[in-house]
DNA sequence: CAGGCAATAT
DNA sequence: GATATTGCCT
């Protein structure tokens, strides 16, 4: 979707915007008078680009700054230049609330809960995110952008910067700092990266690095941030957090940081513990049912079908055991219990009715809470080990396989 | 090598 | 105690 549209505004900011600054720009206007139209047509895709991030604008605080900077100062500059008078209501002022995020970035700011807002935000997020990688590895997604567009957009940080400079409120020196702190705090997903498990070696140093591969780069970008947060929130998956689908991150303890015996580290490192976020235990017990459940599904199927990347095939196969565990309890216990009434949330997935999309993250859906349309099944289809392959709400988040069967209610046939 | 299970670690 | 990792066997 946005693909095509995000290209075409590539190529033409590239062409035509990014080797200039804004003030550059305004000056080439300016001389050749006659351009409002070209001035404005930018306004307005700079206006679109905002409404585009501002779903990210937690995540991407600096570009929400560089866009209401470049979009305020364009559009004195364009109301100067053709003082038409014209009806454009201030689309902008809803943006321009965005002074705090620069001042508080340690702890919060978005603790609002408010239903529209949120909520639309997430689910924007969720389908960007989904639809670029699973766990973002903010490297591999922005990496292209980085080395392209990293110094421009510091020059053009710089010069906005020194431009409003008496509004103070400076923007973080570094914008990579910046950014990785926040990523860090609340990321949607990261890769939770491993120790140095060959290479000692890996330079901390920026984010530019060309060729590196994707861990390398993982890394570097964990080692900051363990340098620059100090308290990560130990949140994982649906543990600590609840509500709001953008946090369910597996931040990387101080493992690293202190001690590091760099080299002598390898023996007995064990692997850091893979954070079951219910976005991946979701994805995990899609891959499951289209495996045609837990029993006949293998885990190294599982992985591929998951295409979550960094994830491993004994961290699946770990997961499946478990998963495994926990389904046959359950189901089993009392005989003939419908099954819908155990958990109310036995799985009503379209597990039959997608055609196609295996990561449709759509389960999100506040719509329907639960509607137990399947519920009543004869008996055990005699043809398989498992007939009753149950796949947890994941609808929001906070995943747990055991169905909660004693709810408050009284629950009688 | 990949899967399953059990022991072990956090 | 739950959950993830590692080891061992097949």
């Amino acid at each position: 979707m946005g693909s095509v549209a995000a290209e075409e505004l590539n190529l033409d900011l590239r062409s035509s915007f990014v080797p200039k600054t804004i003030t550059d720009f305004l000056r080439h206007l300016s001389a050749n008078n006659n351009h409002p139209a070209t001035l404005r047509d930018f306004l307005s895709r700079l206006e679109d680009e905002l409404r585009k991030i501002h779903a990210f604008k937690r995540e991407l605080p600096l570009s929400m700054l560089l866009l209401n900077d470049a979009i305020s100062v364009l559009k004195v500059e364009s109301q100067k230049c053709c003082r038409v008078a014209r009806d454009s209501p201030p689309v902008l002022e809803e943006f321009i609330p965005l002074k705090k995020e620069l001042g508080d970035q340690s702890e919060e700011e978005e603790e609002e809960n408010d239903d529209d807002k949120d909520d639309n935000e997430c689910r924007d997020k969720r389908n960007w995110m989904s639809s670029v990688q699973l766990w973002n590895n903010n490297t591999t997604t922005t990496t292209t952008n980085n080395n392209n567009n990293a110094s421009d957009r510091k020059q053009l940080l710089h010069k906005l910067q020194t431009k409003k400079s008496e509004e103070g409120q400076s923007v973080a020196e570094d914008p990579f700092q910046t950014c990785s702190n926040r990523n860090g705090g609340r990321r949607a997903f990261m890769p939770f990266s491993r120790y140095s498990s060959s290479s000692s070696s890996v330079p901390v140093t920026t984010v530019g690095l060309g060729a590196a591969s994707k861990e390398e780069k993982e890394e570097s970008v964990r080692n900051r941030l363990s340098l620059l947060t100090p308290s990560v929130k130990e949140g994982c998956g649906s543990r600590g957090s609840r509500s709001s689908s953008n946090r369910a991150v597996s931040s990387s303890p101080p493992t690293a940081q202190p001690g590091l015996r760099a080299t002598s580290l390898q023996q007995t490192a064990r692997k850091q513990r893979r954070c079951w976020s219910p976005e991946l235990h979701r994805r995990f017990v899609n891959a499951l049912q289209k495996l045609g459940g837990s029993q006949a599904a293998t885990p190294k199927q599982i992985r591929e079908l998951m295409q979550v990347d960094g994830l491993t095939n004994d961290e699946v196969k770990s997961h499946l055991q478990k998963y495994r565990l926990h389904t046959r309890r359950v189901p089993a216990a009392s005989s003939n219990q419908p099954v819908v009434v155990l958990g109310g949330l036995w799985m009503s997935q379209d597990q039959y009715n997608d055609s196609s999309k295996v990561s449709s993250s759509g389960s999100g859906s506040p719509q329907s809470p639960l509607h137990l349309a399947a519920g009543s099944r004869g008996g055990t289809s005699p043809t398989e080990g498992d007939s009753i392959e149950d796949d947890e709400d994941a609808r929001s988040e906070s995943y747990s396989w055991k169905s909660h069967m004693n709810k408050p209610g009284k629950v009688d046939v």
